[in-house]
DNA sequence: TCCTCAAATCGATAAATATCGATATGATTG
DNA sequence: CAATCATATCGATATTTATCGATTTGAGGA
């Protein structure tokens, strides 16, 4: 996975109404016009948000004769939450210090 | 931690130059002038991501004399993970689906 | 004290993103 | 089939962010 596809990855969790949104899917699943009730958006902007969500993984969509409902993805909390432990210090093999001088 | 501020953390894994950076110092402190080596940026842009890496608190910076030292902050990276995994799915109070009709 | 050098800040510009209103798409209903 | 309704896409604009060159700041060394 290379630096853009995982940038993709965070983009998720780096936008208030996105926040609001994922905090709004906790507890389960919810409709795009549950979401636009309690957000201060328009249409267009929401299904903005949801294709970045959907995106980075964190979200998925299923449709339902003209409904589409909004989940949050165990599957894909998981991955980021791979992604970002391996961005982590490896302490194991821990460099000396750069020596500028 | 209000979204503003956790959309914050995760800024600084949204942007590729930063991402090089975090594995750059993945196995210890580095200097400025090593990072400035690595990368394809000036000086200014550097010091403009540094910024944003040390304001998500996932780097800290270490003066002497005229030298700048960053490293990865465990203690960040432990926060980010639990921002993380508190955005998460709570699967115990799971709600059923919106009924739209 | 003056000069040098590393890093931060500033100002300008380009690129990316968020937002909206309007329109298109695609399924359901009458 | 035509109308309706939910969602996606489009086009325009505003805001944010990345980038650079130039300047400032602040610590050391001559």
């Amino acid at each position: 996975m290379n630096h853009t596809e995982v940038a993709k990855v965070f983009k998720a969790f780096c936008d208030s109404n996105r926040l609001q949104i994922i905090e709004s899917l906790q507890h389960g699943e919810k409709c795009a016009c549950n979401l636009l009730e309690e957000l201060q958006i328009v249409q267009s902007t929401l299904s903005h948000h949801m294709k970045i969500l959907i995106e980075s993984q964190v979200v998925i969509q299923r449709r339902n004769g003209k409904w589409t409902y909004y989940q949050l993805s165990d599957q894909g909390f998981e991955k980021a939450l791979k992604l970002l432990s391996d961005l982590q210090l490896k302490a194991a093999d821990y460099a000396p210090s750069c020596q500028c001088e």
